[in-house]
RNA sequence: GCGCCUGUAGCUCAGCUGGAUAGAGCAACGGACUUCUAAUCCGUAGGCCAGGGGUUCGAAUCCCUUCAGGCGCGCCA
């Protein structure tokens, strides 16, 4: 694909300076160039210190021996003319500030609107293929807000490294296996028999929330009373199968009504049934990374990274949770994943180490295997502190939260952070501050542009040969300026695994949009103003619909 | 005790590979609707970047250390 304007801008600035050092050196003013030194870019914090500058005059003072202002006085002295820098200035203790000739912002727009819905798209992750694996939460009850904050970074996560040029695919793995749905089936089963009438005395740990409840009234209501009739064993099995199915199901509703649409769930029951898991156990034997110690199978991870080694098999011969998941991810690889990505919760991250020590110790480097935490959120009412606890049965679900406060707006809370921060989310405050969400002023801005154009008189054809002419007013060069580092804003977000990076441009766009718009009119009766500035929020709105479509956030035509 | 995350304005948080005078939203205060959507805009005020050392031309950012908060360290999942 062609790169975007913004790179190849940038390339080309870097080869103009390079060609200035090798001036400078062949006339023995400064060292020669080399592959140590690479020439860095940066975008100025301050509009007044140009469109790019660079550090280079600091990097060169040592090896030259000469003041770093010196240096970049003479690196200018040497920048030959172009098309593409209108000045280049020594400024503060060294930097050389380039302040480029706006005909590159007509390219920007040229792009732009030639494929819009493509602007912003970069190819760094070309030809890679990844898979993401979120939320995964026990089928036992409702999700809660991590989930949904897993959920938000996960999904983004994914649109981010398809516009990267990545094949994504999202995977849920489903824990329909082991101790956890059978103590849903206990659970399940009490109530069941508790509600036909029976004593009961409730499992010492069961789940007591009172959708257990609403299960065995739905389970009556469907098979009546004829699990009484069978062994106890048949029945919690029965209630086990019956339940997870059911939370299953709503989860997924769940997840599709938050807009986040699976590629696959993978069962880890299909593991077991498939003998995968006892076969993991026999492979690592074979390959000698196994002893036995007080009647139990152990795993020598502690050669492969991990600070201490994991049991595989209890004395008792049960295989541990630990090798189903080794078989999944062993799964994933042999479908053919470059890079496969987690994203768990803060309470496992003690787990990262030993499951980047399988990987390897089957002889997959390690890196390839990344692991996300999604932070805690602690979750106030009123300011305090609202412990959260499923087995008393007070929780806000995922699906409470987003009833609450919309798709939208709950999305944006969650990814205008970064993925590390341990959030705070008052839920009296959620409540009071749905109007004053951020997200509802980026959205703002594209309803905004929208009526704009439906007011507008005949129909909006963007012409190259107009674009190019177009001669742009300061305060508009910096809107634009702003629209020609979104394809970096992506890529950057993609790279580090941060959305955050995106809801702050948008609101920093957004900001700059909506000064603009209470200071000029877009409809005049100038015939070439209008089509200018009917561009320039073109711009705007394309930039703000494709940024706020990578966050799974709707944008609204008007609001 | 060991490991991971966090500590920046009254509150919630940004601050990209180290860069120039540390930013935004909310809250507070003062202004702007005869005009394409006031869910908007303009302005004022607000800081010892938890503390202390170090690395260098330059540190909120990197290293060491102390303190504070959260989480994790089972033959659990």
């Amino acid at each position: 694909m062609k790169q975007p304007v913004f790179r190849e801008v940038q390339n080309r600035l870097k080869e103009e300076i390079w060609q200035a050092w090798a001036k400078a050196s062949q006339e023995g003013l400064l060292p020669e160039p080399t592959g140590d030194i690479e020439i860095l870019l940066e975008i100025p914090k301050e509009r007044v210190h140009g469109n790019f500058a660079t550090n280079l005059a600091f990097v060169l003072a040592k090896p030259a021996r000469r003041a770093p202002r010196e240096i970049a006085t003479i690196l200018v002295d040497k920048l030959v003319d172009s098309d593409l820098v209108n000045q280049a200035e020594v400024a503060g203790p060294g930097f050389i500030n380039f302040f480029l000739k706006q005909s590159w912002l007509n390219r920007v727009l040229v792009a732009l609107v030639e494929a819009p819905e493509e602007y912003g798209r970069v190819d760094d992750l070309a030809g890679k293929k990844i898979q993401l694996e979120f939320v995964s939460a026990n089928p036992v009850g409702p999700m809660n807000v991590v989930n949904a904050r897993a959920g938000a970074l996960g999904d983004s996560l994914a649109r981010l490294f398809k516009f990267c040029g990545a094949e994504v695919a999202k995977e849920y793995y489903i824990n329909d296996y082991g101790i956890q749905v059978y103590t849903l089936g206990r659970s399940i089963d009490a109530r069941y028999r508790e509600l036909l009438g029976q004593e009961v005395v409730f499992p010492e740990d069961g789940y007591q929330g009172e959708y257990i409840y609403d299960l065995a009234r739905a389970l009556i209501e469907e098979k009546g009373r004829s699990l009484l009739e069978m062994s106890e064993e048949k029945r919690i099995e029965a209630c086990r199968d019956w339940g997870y199915k059911k939370i299953l199901a709503s989860q997924q509703k769940d997840l599709a009504d938050y807009g986040i649409i699976y590629d696959q769930w993978f069962s880890e029951r299909s593991l077991h049934e498939a003998g995968r898991v006892d076969q993991v156990v026999a492979e690592m034997k074979e390959r000698g990374l196994l002893y036995e110690e007080e009647e139990a199978v152990w795993f020598r991870s502690t050669e492969f990274g991990d600070d201490k080694d994991r049991v595989v098999r209890t004395a008792d011969g049960r295989t541990t949770y630990f090798v189903a998941d080794i078989a999944y991810h062993l799964n994933k690889f042999a479908r053919g994943f470059d890079h496969l990505i987690n994203i768990w919760g803060p309470d496992h991250h003690g787990y990262i180490p030993r499951m980047k020590a399988a990987m390897a110790a089957f002889g997959f480097d390690p890196n390839r295997l990344e692991v996300l935490i999604a932070q805690q959120i602690n979750l106030l009412k009123e300011g305090k502190p609202f412990k959260m606890s499923k087995r008393r049965g007070e929780f806000i679900t995922m699906r409470d939260l987003l009833e609450e406060v919309g798709n939208d707006a709950a999305r944006w809370y969650f990814l205008m952070r970064s993925p590390d921060s341990h959030l705070d989310f008052d839920l009296e405050l959620a409540k009071k501050e749905t109007a004053e969400n951020p997200v509802f002023y980026v959205q703002y801005a594209h309803a905004r542009i929208s009526s704009i154009f439906r007011q507008l008189d005949g129909e909006f054809i963007p012409d190259p040969e107009f674009i190019a002419s177009v001669v742009w007013e300061d305060d508009e060069k910096e809107i634009l300026e702003k629209v020609a580092v979104f394809p970096e804003v992506v890529s950057g977000a993609a790279r580090e695994r941060e959305p955050h990076r995106l809801t702050n441009y948008l609101l920093d766009l957004a900001t700059l949009f909506h000064s603009y718009y209470n200071r000029k009119r877009f409809l005049t009766e100038e015939e070439q103003l209008t089509k200018a500035r009917i561009l320039l929020a073109y711009a705007v709105q394309n930039v703000v619909r494709n940024g706020l479509g990578l966050l799974g956030i709707s944008a609204p035509e008007q609001m």
